[in-house]
DNA sequence: TGTACATCAGTGAACGCGCGTTCACTGATGTAC
DNA sequence: TGTACATCAGTGAACGCGCGTTCACTGATGTAC
Protein backbone atom coordinates (compact mmCIF):
# COMPACT_ATOMS: atom_id res chain seq x y z
CA UNK A 1 0.00 0.00 0.00
CA UNK A 2 1.48 3.01 -0.84
CA UNK A 3 -0.77 5.93 -0.21
CA UNK A 4 -2.33 6.02 -3.05
CA UNK A 5 -4.51 8.83 -2.18
CA UNK A 6 -1.49 11.63 -3.04
CA UNK A 7 0.08 10.70 -5.58
CA UNK A 8 -0.46 12.42 -9.04
CA UNK A 9 -0.68 8.77 -11.18
CA UNK A 10 -4.01 7.09 -9.63
CA UNK A 11 -3.06 3.44 -9.60
CA UNK A 12 -5.98 1.48 -11.82
CA UNK A 13 -7.87 4.86 -13.20
CA UNK A 14 -9.54 2.65 -15.71
CA UNK A 15 -11.34 0.16 -13.00
CA UNK A 16 -12.02 3.05 -11.22
CA UNK A 17 -13.86 4.93 -14.01
CA UNK A 18 -16.17 1.86 -14.68
CA UNK A 19 -17.16 1.32 -11.15
CA UNK A 20 -17.99 4.76 -10.88
CA UNK A 21 -19.82 4.14 -14.58
CA UNK A 22 -21.53 1.04 -12.92
CA UNK A 23 -22.67 3.31 -9.46
CA UNK A 24 -24.40 6.19 -11.56
CA UNK A 25 -26.05 4.08 -13.61
CA UNK A 26 -27.87 2.06 -11.28
CA UNK A 27 -28.64 5.42 -9.12
CA UNK A 28 -29.80 6.93 -12.17
CA UNK A 29 -29.97 5.46 -15.42
CA UNK A 30 -27.71 5.85 -18.55
CA UNK A 31 -29.03 9.50 -18.85
CA UNK A 32 -27.21 10.07 -15.19
CA UNK A 33 -23.98 8.30 -16.92
CA UNK A 34 -21.19 11.17 -18.33
CA UNK A 35 -18.00 10.85 -18.48
CA UNK A 36 -17.43 14.38 -15.90
CA UNK A 37 -19.55 12.44 -13.32
CA UNK A 38 -17.44 9.39 -13.61
CA UNK A 39 -14.80 11.24 -13.60
CA UNK A 40 -15.58 13.08 -10.47
CA UNK A 41 -16.67 10.22 -9.03
CA UNK A 42 -13.30 8.84 -9.07
CA UNK A 43 -11.60 11.84 -8.03
CA UNK A 44 -10.01 13.37 -11.18
CA UNK A 45 -10.23 15.85 -13.48
CA UNK A 46 -12.88 15.66 -16.03
CA UNK A 47 -10.19 15.49 -18.89
CA UNK A 48 -8.44 12.18 -17.16
CA UNK A 49 -11.12 9.46 -19.05
CA UNK A 50 -10.10 10.52 -22.08
CA UNK A 51 -6.77 8.45 -21.64
CA UNK A 52 -8.48 5.63 -21.15
CA UNK A 53 -11.70 5.49 -22.97
CA UNK A 54 -12.87 6.14 -26.56
CA UNK A 55 -15.14 8.89 -25.64
CA UNK A 56 -18.44 7.66 -23.55
CA UNK A 57 -19.26 4.59 -26.31
CA UNK A 58 -15.68 3.44 -25.26
CA UNK A 59 -17.25 3.49 -21.35
CA UNK A 60 -19.72 2.36 -21.96
CA UNK A 61 -18.88 -0.60 -24.07
CA UNK A 62 -16.39 -1.12 -21.09
CA UNK A 63 -18.96 -1.50 -18.62
CA UNK A 64 -21.08 -3.46 -20.73
CA UNK A 65 -18.57 -6.19 -20.43
CA UNK A 66 -17.74 -5.76 -16.74
CA UNK A 67 -21.91 -6.03 -16.70
CA UNK A 68 -22.07 -9.53 -18.34
CA UNK A 69 -18.92 -10.80 -16.24
CA UNK A 70 -20.88 -10.11 -12.96
CA UNK A 71 -23.94 -11.42 -14.81
CA UNK A 72 -22.17 -14.51 -14.91
CA UNK A 73 -21.64 -14.69 -11.97
CA UNK A 74 -24.83 -14.21 -10.19
CA UNK A 75 -26.31 -17.22 -12.45
CA UNK A 76 -23.18 -19.87 -11.60
CA UNK A 77 -23.37 -18.47 -8.09
CA UNK A 78 -27.21 -19.44 -7.70
CA UNK A 79 -26.56 -22.91 -9.49
CA UNK A 80 -23.50 -23.63 -7.17
CA UNK A 81 -25.39 -23.25 -4.23
CA UNK A 82 -27.24 -26.07 -4.31
CA UNK A 83 -26.17 -29.39 -6.07
CA UNK A 84 -29.94 -30.27 -7.71
CA UNK A 85 -30.85 -32.11 -10.29
CA UNK A 86 -31.17 -30.93 -14.11
CA UNK A 87 -34.45 -28.73 -13.61
CA UNK A 88 -33.36 -27.59 -10.33
CA UNK A 89 -30.55 -26.09 -11.84
CA UNK A 90 -32.29 -24.45 -14.66
CA UNK A 91 -34.36 -23.44 -12.06
CA UNK A 92 -31.48 -21.62 -10.39
CA UNK A 93 -30.04 -20.23 -13.10
CA UNK A 94 -32.99 -18.11 -13.93
CA UNK A 95 -33.45 -17.45 -10.18
CA UNK A 96 -29.61 -15.95 -10.63
CA UNK A 97 -31.15 -13.70 -13.75
CA UNK A 98 -33.75 -12.59 -11.87
CA UNK A 99 -31.50 -11.73 -8.73
CA UNK A 100 -28.76 -9.89 -11.22
CA UNK A 101 -31.31 -7.55 -12.53
CA UNK A 102 -32.93 -7.17 -9.18
CA UNK A 103 -29.27 -5.70 -7.85
CA UNK A 104 -28.30 -4.00 -11.34
CA UNK A 105 -31.30 -2.93 -13.05
CA UNK A 106 -29.16 -0.02 -15.06
CA UNK A 107 -26.88 -2.27 -15.91
CA UNK A 108 -28.92 -4.89 -17.10
CA UNK A 109 -30.76 -2.20 -19.48
CA UNK A 110 -27.28 -0.84 -20.86
CA UNK A 111 -26.21 -4.91 -21.42
CA UNK A 112 -29.10 -5.67 -23.80
CA UNK A 113 -29.59 -1.85 -25.15
CA UNK A 114 -28.01 -0.53 -28.02
CA UNK A 115 -25.91 0.84 -25.44
CA UNK A 116 -27.72 4.40 -26.12
CA UNK A 117 -25.46 5.04 -29.21
CA UNK A 118 -28.27 4.33 -31.20
CA UNK A 119 -26.10 2.66 -33.70
CA UNK A 120 -24.80 -1.27 -32.57
CA UNK A 121 -21.32 -0.45 -30.40
CA UNK A 122 -19.03 -3.63 -31.07
CA UNK A 123 -20.64 -6.25 -29.15
CA UNK A 124 -18.90 -7.39 -25.67
CA UNK A 125 -18.49 -10.64 -27.22
CA UNK A 126 -16.16 -12.40 -24.98
CA UNK A 127 -18.37 -11.61 -21.79
CA UNK A 128 -21.65 -12.15 -23.64
CA UNK A 129 -21.00 -15.48 -24.88
CA UNK A 130 -19.47 -16.61 -21.82
CA UNK A 131 -22.97 -15.66 -20.52
CA UNK A 132 -24.87 -17.03 -23.08
CA UNK A 133 -22.91 -20.61 -22.64
CA UNK A 134 -24.05 -20.56 -18.87
CA UNK A 135 -27.66 -20.39 -20.38
CA UNK A 136 -26.35 -23.18 -23.24
CA UNK A 137 -25.25 -25.51 -20.80
CA UNK A 138 -28.73 -25.69 -18.20
CA UNK A 139 -30.30 -25.84 -21.33
CA UNK A 140 -28.38 -28.73 -22.75
CA UNK A 141 -30.77 -31.34 -21.08
CA UNK A 142 -34.18 -30.38 -22.53
CA UNK A 143 -32.89 -30.36 -26.19
CA UNK A 144 -34.75 -33.61 -27.45
CA UNK A 145 -32.59 -35.64 -29.42
CA UNK A 146 -31.46 -33.84 -32.62
CA UNK A 147 -33.62 -30.72 -32.13
CA UNK A 148 -31.64 -27.55 -32.11
CA UNK A 149 -30.71 -26.29 -29.39
CA UNK A 150 -31.45 -23.08 -29.93
CA UNK A 151 -35.12 -24.18 -29.44
CA UNK A 152 -35.23 -24.65 -25.67
CA UNK A 153 -32.85 -21.86 -25.18
CA UNK A 154 -34.69 -19.08 -26.88
CA UNK A 155 -38.08 -20.02 -24.83
CA UNK A 156 -36.09 -19.96 -21.41
CA UNK A 157 -34.47 -16.58 -22.16
CA UNK A 158 -37.09 -15.25 -23.37
CA UNK A 159 -39.29 -16.34 -20.38
CA UNK A 160 -36.82 -14.89 -17.79
CA UNK A 161 -35.48 -11.85 -19.16
CA UNK A 162 -39.49 -10.72 -19.95
CA UNK A 163 -40.04 -11.46 -16.45
CA UNK A 164 -37.47 -9.74 -14.99
CA UNK A 165 -37.80 -6.23 -16.92
CA UNK A 166 -41.80 -6.29 -16.42
CA UNK A 167 -40.96 -7.22 -13.06
CA UNK A 168 -38.50 -4.48 -12.49
CA UNK A 169 -40.57 -2.16 -14.51
CA UNK A 170 -43.63 -2.78 -11.27
CA UNK A 171 -45.91 -3.75 -14.14
CA UNK A 172 -47.01 -7.10 -11.64
CA UNK A 173 -47.96 -4.26 -9.04
CA UNK A 174 -45.53 -5.83 -6.46
CA UNK A 175 -42.27 -4.28 -5.93
CA UNK A 176 -42.75 -4.33 -2.36
CA UNK A 177 -44.39 -8.37 -2.18
CA UNK A 178 -42.15 -11.55 -0.81
CA UNK A 179 -39.21 -11.42 -3.63
CA UNK A 180 -40.73 -14.61 -4.93
CA UNK A 181 -44.04 -14.54 -4.36
CA UNK A 182 -46.94 -15.39 -7.14
CA UNK A 183 -45.70 -14.35 -10.98
CA UNK A 184 -42.10 -15.31 -10.73
CA UNK A 185 -43.55 -18.66 -9.46
CA UNK A 186 -45.78 -18.83 -12.48
CA UNK A 187 -42.86 -18.08 -14.49
CA UNK A 188 -41.49 -21.49 -12.86
CA UNK A 189 -43.94 -23.18 -13.33
CA UNK A 190 -43.68 -23.01 -17.31
CA UNK A 191 -40.19 -23.29 -17.37
CA UNK A 192 -41.04 -26.78 -15.46
CA UNK A 193 -42.87 -27.38 -18.77
CA UNK A 194 -39.89 -26.96 -20.73
CA UNK A 195 -38.02 -29.21 -23.37
CA UNK A 196 -37.96 -33.15 -22.47
CA UNK A 197 -35.08 -34.00 -19.88
CA UNK A 198 -33.10 -36.35 -21.20
CA UNK A 199 -32.82 -38.53 -18.40
CA UNK A 200 -35.49 -38.92 -15.39
CA UNK B 1 -58.84 22.82 -45.20
CA UNK B 2 -58.41 26.32 -44.35
CA UNK B 3 -54.65 26.89 -46.00
CA UNK B 4 -53.02 25.82 -42.50
CA UNK B 5 -49.37 26.47 -43.60
CA UNK B 6 -49.70 30.28 -43.36
CA UNK B 7 -51.40 30.57 -40.11
CA UNK B 8 -49.80 31.70 -36.80
CA UNK B 9 -51.77 29.05 -34.99
CA UNK B 10 -51.13 25.71 -36.19
CA UNK B 11 -54.29 23.92 -35.65
CA UNK B 12 -53.63 21.14 -33.61
CA UNK B 13 -49.60 21.34 -32.48
CA UNK B 14 -50.26 19.15 -29.32
CA UNK B 15 -50.68 16.10 -31.94
CA UNK B 16 -48.13 17.29 -34.60
CA UNK B 17 -45.73 17.41 -31.56
CA UNK B 18 -46.46 13.74 -30.62
CA UNK B 19 -46.06 12.55 -33.70
CA UNK B 20 -42.91 14.18 -34.43
CA UNK B 21 -41.72 12.88 -31.04
CA UNK B 22 -42.54 9.40 -31.97
CA UNK B 23 -40.54 9.60 -35.10
CA UNK B 24 -37.40 11.01 -33.95
CA UNK B 25 -37.96 8.15 -31.02
CA UNK B 26 -38.18 5.73 -33.67
CA UNK B 27 -35.07 7.17 -35.44
CA UNK B 28 -32.57 8.01 -33.05
CA UNK B 29 -33.90 6.11 -29.82
CA UNK B 30 -34.82 8.18 -26.51
CA UNK B 31 -31.48 10.14 -26.79
CA UNK B 32 -32.50 11.81 -30.21
CA UNK B 33 -35.69 12.88 -28.20
CA UNK B 34 -35.62 16.77 -27.26
CA UNK B 35 -38.09 19.19 -27.28
CA UNK B 36 -36.64 21.58 -29.76
CA UNK B 37 -36.35 18.86 -32.42
CA UNK B 38 -40.02 17.92 -32.21
CA UNK B 39 -40.75 21.68 -32.71
CA UNK B 40 -38.26 21.61 -35.58
CA UNK B 41 -40.19 18.45 -37.13
CA UNK B 42 -43.36 20.18 -36.63
CA UNK B 43 -42.63 23.04 -38.48
CA UNK B 44 -42.75 25.98 -35.17
CA UNK B 45 -40.34 27.53 -32.77
CA UNK B 46 -38.55 26.04 -30.31
CA UNK B 47 -40.44 27.90 -27.77
CA UNK B 48 -43.89 26.91 -28.74
CA UNK B 49 -44.11 23.19 -26.98
CA UNK B 50 -44.24 24.86 -23.55
CA UNK B 51 -47.78 25.69 -24.15
CA UNK B 52 -48.59 22.20 -24.41
CA UNK B 53 -46.40 20.45 -22.26
CA UNK B 54 -45.28 20.55 -19.07
CA UNK B 55 -41.85 19.98 -20.45
CA UNK B 56 -40.11 16.99 -21.37
CA UNK B 57 -41.62 14.49 -19.38
CA UNK B 58 -44.69 15.57 -19.99
CA UNK B 59 -43.69 15.02 -23.56
CA UNK B 60 -42.24 11.47 -23.27
CA UNK B 61 -45.57 11.23 -21.13
CA UNK B 62 -48.14 12.05 -23.68
CA UNK B 63 -45.92 9.91 -26.03
CA UNK B 64 -46.11 6.63 -24.33
CA UNK B 65 -50.29 7.15 -24.01
CA UNK B 66 -50.12 7.32 -27.96
CA UNK B 67 -47.84 4.72 -27.85
CA UNK B 68 -50.12 2.35 -25.97
CA UNK B 69 -52.67 3.41 -28.11
CA UNK B 70 -51.34 2.11 -31.38
CA UNK B 71 -49.89 -0.95 -29.17
CA UNK B 72 -53.49 -2.16 -28.20
CA UNK B 73 -54.36 -1.27 -32.03
CA UNK B 74 -52.11 -3.98 -33.28
CA UNK B 75 -52.97 -6.74 -30.70
CA UNK B 76 -56.40 -6.16 -32.08
CA UNK B 77 -55.97 -6.14 -35.09
CA UNK B 78 -54.01 -9.24 -35.30
CA UNK B 79 -56.96 -10.86 -33.87
CA UNK B 80 -59.63 -9.83 -35.80
CA UNK B 81 -56.93 -10.71 -38.84
CA UNK B 82 -58.48 -14.28 -38.68
CA UNK B 83 -61.32 -15.31 -36.62
CA UNK B 84 -59.63 -18.59 -35.05
CA UNK B 85 -59.80 -20.97 -31.75
CA UNK B 86 -59.17 -19.67 -28.26
CA UNK B 87 -55.44 -20.71 -28.94
CA UNK B 88 -55.30 -19.13 -32.22
CA UNK B 89 -56.46 -15.90 -30.31
CA UNK B 90 -53.83 -15.96 -27.91
CA UNK B 91 -50.95 -16.80 -30.31
CA UNK B 92 -52.45 -13.86 -32.92
CA UNK B 93 -52.25 -11.43 -29.75
CA UNK B 94 -47.96 -12.48 -29.51
CA UNK B 95 -47.98 -12.04 -32.89
CA UNK B 96 -49.47 -8.44 -32.54
CA UNK B 97 -46.96 -7.51 -29.72
CA UNK B 98 -44.20 -8.92 -31.81
CA UNK B 99 -45.21 -6.88 -34.99
CA UNK B 100 -45.77 -3.93 -32.95
CA UNK B 101 -42.12 -4.07 -31.41
CA UNK B 102 -40.95 -4.64 -34.59
CA UNK B 103 -42.17 -1.18 -35.94
CA UNK B 104 -42.53 0.69 -33.35
CA UNK B 105 -39.24 -0.13 -31.20
CA UNK B 106 -38.22 2.66 -29.53
CA UNK B 107 -41.56 3.52 -28.75
CA UNK B 108 -41.92 0.49 -26.74
CA UNK B 109 -38.64 0.59 -25.06
CA UNK B 110 -40.31 4.39 -23.75
CA UNK B 111 -43.69 2.29 -23.07
CA UNK B 112 -42.14 -0.02 -20.39
CA UNK B 113 -38.75 1.76 -19.71
CA UNK B 114 -39.07 4.62 -16.46
CA UNK B 115 -39.62 7.43 -19.35
CA UNK B 116 -36.00 8.21 -19.50
CA UNK B 117 -36.81 10.50 -15.98
CA UNK B 118 -35.22 8.11 -13.09
CA UNK B 119 -38.55 8.25 -11.06
CA UNK B 120 -41.38 7.06 -12.50
CA UNK B 121 -43.91 9.35 -14.01
CA UNK B 122 -47.33 9.16 -13.90
CA UNK B 123 -48.31 6.00 -15.55
CA UNK B 124 -50.38 6.29 -18.22
CA UNK B 125 -52.92 4.01 -16.58
CA UNK B 126 -56.19 4.90 -19.20
CA UNK B 127 -54.79 3.43 -22.10
CA UNK B 128 -51.37 1.01 -20.47
CA UNK B 129 -54.85 -0.78 -18.72
CA UNK B 130 -56.70 -1.06 -21.99
CA UNK B 131 -53.80 -2.97 -23.55
CA UNK B 132 -53.06 -5.24 -20.68
CA UNK B 133 -57.12 -6.23 -20.83
CA UNK B 134 -56.57 -7.08 -24.41
CA UNK B 135 -54.14 -9.52 -23.16
CA UNK B 136 -56.20 -10.47 -19.92
CA UNK B 137 -59.13 -11.40 -22.15
CA UNK B 138 -56.97 -13.59 -24.41
CA UNK B 139 -55.68 -15.67 -21.77
CA UNK B 140 -59.11 -15.93 -20.09
CA UNK B 141 -59.80 -18.90 -21.71
CA UNK B 142 -56.82 -20.59 -20.62
CA UNK B 143 -57.24 -19.80 -16.31
CA UNK B 144 -57.94 -23.04 -14.78
CA UNK B 145 -61.00 -23.05 -12.38
CA UNK B 146 -60.54 -20.80 -9.39
CA UNK B 147 -56.89 -20.03 -10.31
CA UNK B 148 -55.73 -16.60 -10.35
CA UNK B 149 -55.61 -15.68 -13.65
CA UNK B 150 -52.58 -13.49 -13.14
CA UNK B 151 -50.64 -16.71 -13.58
CA UNK B 152 -51.33 -17.36 -17.09
CA UNK B 153 -51.15 -13.62 -17.85
CA UNK B 154 -47.45 -13.35 -16.42
CA UNK B 155 -46.27 -16.50 -18.57
CA UNK B 156 -47.88 -15.23 -21.98
CA UNK B 157 -46.52 -11.50 -20.89
CA UNK B 158 -43.39 -12.51 -19.93
CA UNK B 159 -42.48 -14.90 -23.12
CA UNK B 160 -43.69 -12.76 -25.70
CA UNK B 161 -42.27 -9.21 -24.09
CA UNK B 162 -38.79 -11.15 -23.49
CA UNK B 163 -38.78 -12.33 -26.89
CA UNK B 164 -39.97 -9.41 -28.94
CA UNK B 165 -36.69 -7.22 -26.55
CA UNK B 166 -33.96 -9.97 -27.15
CA UNK B 167 -35.09 -10.23 -30.89
CA UNK B 168 -35.14 -6.43 -31.38
CA UNK B 169 -31.95 -6.43 -29.67
CA UNK B 170 -30.32 -9.20 -32.38
CA UNK B 171 -29.61 -11.43 -29.57
CA UNK B 172 -31.19 -14.44 -31.66
CA UNK B 173 -28.74 -13.04 -34.36
CA UNK B 174 -31.34 -13.24 -37.16
CA UNK B 175 -32.67 -10.25 -37.60
CA UNK B 176 -32.71 -10.62 -41.32
CA UNK B 177 -33.82 -13.84 -41.69
CA UNK B 178 -37.25 -14.65 -42.56
CA UNK B 179 -40.22 -12.77 -39.86
CA UNK B 180 -41.41 -15.42 -38.08
CA UNK B 181 -38.78 -17.82 -38.38
CA UNK B 182 -37.11 -20.13 -36.15
CA UNK B 183 -37.44 -18.86 -32.58
CA UNK B 184 -39.98 -17.25 -32.87
CA UNK B 185 -42.13 -20.64 -33.50
CA UNK B 186 -39.92 -21.77 -30.70
CA UNK B 187 -42.04 -19.15 -28.05
CA UNK B 188 -45.35 -19.81 -29.89
CA UNK B 189 -44.52 -23.55 -29.05
CA UNK B 190 -44.16 -22.97 -25.78
CA UNK B 191 -47.63 -20.46 -25.38
CA UNK B 192 -49.11 -23.51 -27.01
CA UNK B 193 -48.66 -25.48 -23.36
CA UNK B 194 -49.84 -22.94 -21.35
CA UNK B 195 -52.28 -23.07 -19.13
CA UNK B 196 -56.00 -25.40 -19.86
CA UNK B 197 -58.10 -24.31 -21.92
CA UNK B 198 -61.33 -24.23 -20.89
CA UNK B 199 -63.47 -25.86 -23.53
CA UNK B 200 -61.68 -27.86 -26.23
C1' DT C 1 23.99 3.15 -7.07
C1' DG C 2 23.26 7.32 -9.76
C1' DT C 3 22.07 10.25 -13.58
C1' DA C 4 19.55 11.48 -18.03
C1' DC C 5 15.78 11.11 -20.51
C1' DA C 6 11.54 9.31 -22.76
C1' DT C 7 7.05 8.09 -21.79
C1' DC C 8 2.94 8.06 -19.44
C1' DA C 9 -1.15 9.83 -16.69
C1' DG C 10 -3.57 13.52 -14.76
C1' DT C 11 -4.38 18.97 -14.70
C1' DG C 12 -6.97 23.04 -15.52
C1' DA C 13 -8.43 26.42 -18.76
C1' DA C 14 -10.93 27.05 -22.79
C1' DC C 15 -13.98 25.92 -26.69
C1' DG C 16 -18.43 25.17 -28.97
C1' DC C 17 -22.73 22.67 -28.77
C1' DG C 18 -27.54 21.46 -27.86
C1' DC C 19 -30.46 21.69 -24.38
C1' DG C 20 -34.72 23.53 -21.39
C1' DT C 21 -36.59 27.71 -19.91
C1' DT C 22 -37.88 32.58 -19.52
C1' DC C 23 -39.64 36.80 -21.43
C1' DA C 24 -41.71 40.60 -23.78
C1' DC C 25 -43.84 40.55 -28.03
C1' DT C 26 -47.48 39.95 -31.64
C1' DG C 27 -50.72 37.99 -34.56
C1' DA C 28 -55.03 35.22 -34.67
C1' DT C 29 -59.25 33.75 -32.60
C1' DG C 30 -63.47 34.07 -30.32
C1' DT C 31 -66.90 36.45 -27.57
C1' DA C 32 -69.87 40.34 -25.71
C1' DC C 33 -72.67 43.70 -26.94
C1' DT D 1 -73.51 42.88 -39.17
C1' DG D 2 -69.94 45.46 -36.84
C1' DT D 3 -66.86 46.95 -33.27
C1' DA D 4 -64.02 46.35 -28.86
C1' DC D 5 -61.54 43.59 -26.28
C1' DA D 6 -59.81 39.47 -23.78
C1' DT D 7 -57.60 35.34 -24.48
C1' DC D 8 -54.82 32.15 -26.71
C1' DA D 9 -50.82 30.30 -29.45
C1' DG D 10 -46.57 30.97 -31.60
C1' DT D 11 -42.08 34.14 -32.07
C1' DG D 12 -37.33 35.18 -31.50
C1' DA D 13 -33.78 36.70 -28.52
C1' DA D 14 -31.44 35.68 -24.46
C1' DC D 15 -29.97 33.00 -20.39
C1' DG D 16 -27.36 29.48 -17.91
C1' DC D 17 -26.19 24.63 -17.77
C1' DG D 18 -23.74 20.26 -18.41
C1' DC D 19 -21.64 18.07 -21.79
C1' DG D 20 -17.44 16.04 -24.78
C1' DT D 21 -13.21 17.48 -26.52
C1' DT D 22 -8.82 19.90 -27.24
C1' DC D 23 -4.52 21.71 -25.61
C1' DA D 24 -0.26 23.05 -23.51
C1' DC D 25 1.32 21.80 -19.19
C1' DT D 26 3.52 19.08 -15.41
C1' DG D 27 4.46 15.66 -12.22
C1' DA D 28 5.47 10.68 -11.73
C1' DT D 29 7.29 6.45 -13.53
C1' DG D 30 10.38 3.48 -15.66
C1' DT D 31 14.41 2.42 -18.43
C1' DA D 32 19.21 2.84 -20.45
C1' DC D 33 23.65 3.23 -19.37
Amino acid sequence: MTTAKTRHHHGDLKRALIKAGIDLLEEGGLEALSLRKCAARAGVSHAAPAHHFAGLPGLISAIAEEGFAIFSKYMTDAIDAGKQTDRERLRSTCRGYLQFGLSHSGLLKVMFGEHGLGIHAPRNKREEADAYLILRSVCAPFVPEGEDSQIVEAQVWSLIHGFTLLYLGGEFGCTDTPLEDSPFEAVMALIDRIGTPAKA
